[in-house]
DNA sequence: CACATTTCGGATAAAAATATCTTTTTAGTA
DNA sequence: TACTAAAAAGATATTTTTATCCGAAATGTG
């Protein structure tokens, strides 16, 4: 479903929702530790990240990385498509080529079903609406 | 999700379910190019899954591998704990620790909720019924 | 401008997953 | 019993994923 590496890169980018903007930033050295995630690993993932537009950095003293306010209405499904591409997630569940939504295959009900479900919430939920939640206090997020 | 590992066995079983029984068996060389699965490897799986009962075999001249009827009884999740293990499919989306279904995470209801579906899907589902609904024609299951 | 700080980019290493090959064991059959 | 066919088991190879390291580029500050 999502990689390993996608998994870092969700719990990264909400941990730096919640604790950043354009005017407090955060190194990879005061993250890495808070969400467990390899030091070295985290800083790829967020250049990566970074890179695409999907998390903002400046670099230099008093540098770091940060989310913008128009990181923040981003939806969720970005994080996994810049890690993990496009079609992990999407593929089908054996991977059969025949398969798709319009002709689905006998596993399609089971399984592309739920998957379906889970690829519209992160389709239709911004990273600012996740962590709203989560301050308003309706819902944890124990990175 | 499944491992690719899974998928092939999942495959593998399926296939096996719609062309063999105790008395008509099949060899792994006459399975692995109709399902796509590397050779080598699909022994490997189908071994694997023989040494935990999910599928049964038999050695020398007319052996081969194949589903006795208890084998097609048995939910389709048992493909996937043998191949993947127990953890793999269940764990936390974000392999937080502290989230399970009593005390979920802010992430969990977008993505733990939709695998939860499929993991009762694969528990409730029998090898047998899946195939039945191949068999009548209501489901295509192009391997 | 010099310096310290921090991301960026490239190279490399380690681990896990996937895949192959070879030998051994088992079982049917002439 | 000897032979052959097939799975089982073990060793090894390849690829992908995950992880680390180090020098380069950028930027704020004295």
């Amino acid at each position: 479903m999502l990689s390993t590496s996608a998994k870092y890169a969700m719990k990264a980018v909400l941990f730096l929702a919640l604790h950043t903007d354009a005017k407090s930033k955060m190194m990879v050295k005061d993250v890495y530790d808070r969400i467990n995630v390899p030091q070295s690993y985290l800083a790829k993932l967020l250049q990566e990240l970074s890179k695409h537009d999907v998390i903002s950095s400046a670099r230099g003293p008093k540098g770091g990385f940060f989310l913008s306010d128009q990181n923040k209405n981003l939806p969720l499904i970005k994080i996994v498509e810049v890690i993990d591409g496009e079609q992990r997630l999407r593929s089908c569940m054996l991977s059969i080529h025949e398969c798709d939504n319009e002709n689905p295959c006998a596993l399609h009900d089971l399984v592309g079903n739920a998957n379906s479900i889970f690829i519209k919430n992160l389709e239709e939920t911004t990273i600012l609406e996740l962590i709203a939640d989560v301050k308003d206090g309706k819902s944890v997020l124990p990175l």
